[in-house]
DNA sequence: ATCTATTAATAACG
DNA sequence: TCGTTATTAATAGAT
């Protein structure tokens, strides 16, 4: 194939197995179609992935198919004998579930260690290396939800600030009027909005934690 | 394709067709093979040609590939009719089955931190302590098989030395007596077993390590 | 069947 | 998932 000849065997990697599927599934699927294209041949093909999801591409339909598969000679008689052939189908499709279900409850006991006898060290290794590769992706990805977090609280306590002065305007220029109506000073002030006569402490509610480079906000 | 790109349609010349037939029938089947391998998926693939040969290929079992599709949700009822009701009970039990392995299966991945988007911080919280708890467990396990191994062997290496020690006596004793039969020496030096006489780098094999306190005897 | 010039598929990486 | 690219794999045409 490319970049470097592989084996033929199971992908370990989870991650590398699924993009291998979809990509070979595709590849698949396509040289199906131009068999049957080609060659004027009838195709069913059935995938299940791993995970259980199936796909399914068929030149005619897929029933036809495995209808016309089952009447061939040599599988006649492999099915269809209602009662016991469909007790069996039963049996033998609920095993296979159940089977897949009890892997992998064994495998989430033993990721949480809980069922670790018999395992040996190379597979305890494996099996430690899965677990600290997990953790440091939630741990990551925890971590930016929290930055994520910092971000919008940051933004809504910026909006909060400059709301804040907005009003501090609006006080000082209504106390301003009062003192205009009260003791005749000209309206001039109005436009000094901040002047030194307004207490220092209502300023403490801005962003000093911003200056100072803190993560976030001393007000949070 | 080589030589020349050919279009996707129906060759003409039946010989022609053939050849192409045979030699795409393997490619498809190996393509088939290799996907199945490299991502644990079930596959059947069932082949007839123009001529109504039937060819097949499956990972498992053509029947049981095809007795799972006939399962699946989608295709129930296309099938014969083997009374509703089995349908019914079919498609309900095959329906939770299927449902408990797609939940494990999300666990599975949420732990290998693979599909983490759309968790709060809260459950990656959990998460994150689910992984702790189960790394923590897995490199004690871990840890107490590699101290097992360290104890046999320490154990093994003791007997050797054991062993040694009496093999070097057997040699004094017998190189003592070639020296009395030699040069008429007393026996007295039989219960003087390691003597300074010996060579100094035959106790090199000793325990030295356990004695520096390292991980494994040297002599591994 | 076998050989090869070409095209097609795809592994690794971003 | 999608796109790119360096390689390997598949195969059309010919013998």
């Amino acid at each position: 194939m490319t970049r470097k000849k592989i084996q033929i065997k199971k992908i370990d990697n989870t991650t590398a197995r699924q993009v291998t599927f979809s990509k070979r599934r595709r590849g698949l699927f396509k040289k199906a179609f131009e068999l049957s294209t080609l060659c004027d041949a009838d195709i069913a093909l059935i995938v299940f992935s791993a995970t259980g999801k199936l796909f399914e591409y068929a030149s005619s339909s897929t029933q036809q198919v495995i209808e016309r598969h089952n009447l061939h000679p040599e599988n006649l008689g492999k099915m269809d004998q209602p009662s016991l052939e469909l007790q069996l189908e039963k049996s033998t499709s609920y095993t296979m579930l159940s089977k897949e279900i009890e892997e992998k409850t064994r495998e989430l006991r033993k990721i949480k260690g809980e069922e670790l006898h018999g395992m040996d060290i190379e597979e305890l290794q494996k099996l430690e290396k899965v677990l600290e590769v997990g953790l440091s992706r939630v741990t990551e990805t925890k971590d930016e939800r929290f930055l994520e977090e910092i971000t919008v609280l940051q933004q809504k306590g910026a909006q909060l600030i400059e709301e804040n002065q907005r009003l501090k305007q609006m006080e000082n220029l209504f106390s301003t009027q009062t003192h205009v109506l009260e003791q005749g000073q000209s309206s001039e002030s109005i436009n000094n909005i901040c002047s030194s006569s307004d207490p220092p402490q209502d300023n403490d509610s801005s962003d000093t934690s911003l200056k100072l480079g803190l993560p976030f906000p001393k007000w949070i």
